[in-house]
DNA sequence: CGTGATGCTGAACTCATGTTCAATACATTA
DNA sequence: TAATGTATTGAACATGAGTTCAGCATCACG
């Protein structure tokens, strides 16, 4: 907050504040009035000042992609993402940008899915730093790991944001907390115990991927 | 016409297919106009014989609903529910009501919440024939896991839904083909294979729930 | 044949939305 | 002080949405 300058705090930038935080609560399908009316100002100054609500939502998605590289460089480099969405939902002040990434995410476009790679990004460094450190297994494909944990954590906190509060602005603070509460301990138990006793699948599928499918993987990291 | 000439397949009825295709694929944003226009007929017809787009819409849920109350009876009762989820998507036909669900999860709503529990059921189900035959190992508590299990492929498979083929009706087929491409092996690598190998993060959780579940969770807002 | 009921249309109505525009208040400067 | 440019408003415009309605067509039934 102290980085951005008082110059910045000029009307435009509480408008865009504003801004995000209707998009955050109501959808990306927020009027122009009540963004306005959220301002206190008239709708037609909102145009003036970006020229129309589709500008808005890009320079909204700039400063949103601006805090998260923010917070980013901030937090501690390994820590993983699911580490830094907890942060962030626990300080008030980020809930609107919380809010709106997930917002992003159930639209689709193009913050949305350089999120996804950011996060991405994270959790291969951070189980990286696992394998190397010995409490975590190596994989035949690191990358798609990362991507596979990040997909499957993100969807599932996607999933139970719509499921369990559809429409109006959730707590993400709440959200967070509820569904830890639900999912941490199965999670935990499969990433620890397989849950899988019989190799059967997972043997087969290897076999049934070296025959048919693009040798793409790259198995230069750790052939245990 | 085919067989349901006085049945089922009366105007009423393609209209509410034609609505349940055009929503799968546009989203439920999509105007009375475009069903209209899709079923070959004009905007009033629609609201003469549904009343209004949300009855309309309601009558879409309760068709979807018994369509997949019928795939379920029909298909092999110990089927997992993904595995009806690939058989559906392989099925063309039964494209535009998976396309429906999967909106119908990102929108939330009450249908989504059913099919949701459904397959909550159906993987419990599965993990229980699993864990008896000795390939599944038991957990903790089979219904968490089964809802972790289905939150976490069914979020993953909305993710990258909406982040690699936003907006317009994506082939629901080609979809799952690609999912499948890009996590089946580090699913299964990941269930197979314990992704941590140091079991401190399990039992940690485990003793600081039994300690202090009840007690609103976790209390890491203050004590850091 | 006539009568009514139902299926169906096309235009019009209502409403909300994004946007435009002329007019006004304010602030800065010559 | 006068001027000029920016900030801001309130009303109006255009459009697309859901819905209504009066009327035409079609068909069953007496």
């Amino acid at each position: 907050m102290s980085s951005a300058s008082r110059g910045d705090l000029t009307t435009r930038a509480r408008i865009r504040d504003g801004a995000v935080e209707c998009f955050a609560r109501e959808g990306f399908s927020v009027s122009v009035r009540t963004i306005a009316e959220h301002a206190g100002i008239s709708p037609g100054l909102v145009i003036h000042h970006f020229g129309s609500k589709a500008r808005l939502r890009e320079e909204c998605d700039t400063h949103v992609r601006g805090v998260i590289t923010e917070v980013k460089t901030q937090t501690f480099e390994g820590a993983s993402g699911t580490f830094m969405l907890q942060q962030m939902a626990e300080i008030e002040h980020y809930a609107p940008v919380l809010g709106y990434v997930l917002r992003s995410l159930q639209s689709g476009g193009a913050l949305a899915a350089e999120f996804f790679e950011l996060m991405v990004e994270d959790v291969e460094r951070f189980m990286a730093v696992g394998v190397e450190a010995g409490t975590v297994a190596p994989s035949r494909d690191p990358a798609a790991r990362a991507r596979y944990l990040t997909s499957s954590s993100l969807g599932s906190l996607m999933l139970h944001t719509t499921l369990h509060h559809p429409g109006t602005e959730p707590d993400f603070g709440r959200v967070m907390q509820e569904w830890i509460e639900a999912y941490m301990l199965p999670a935990l138990e499969s990433y620890t115990e397989p849950v899988l006793i019989d190799r059967t699948l997972l043997d087969t599928y290897i076999a049934h991927a070296d025959g048919g499918a693009d040798a793409e993987g790259s198995a230069g990291a750790d052939a245990d």
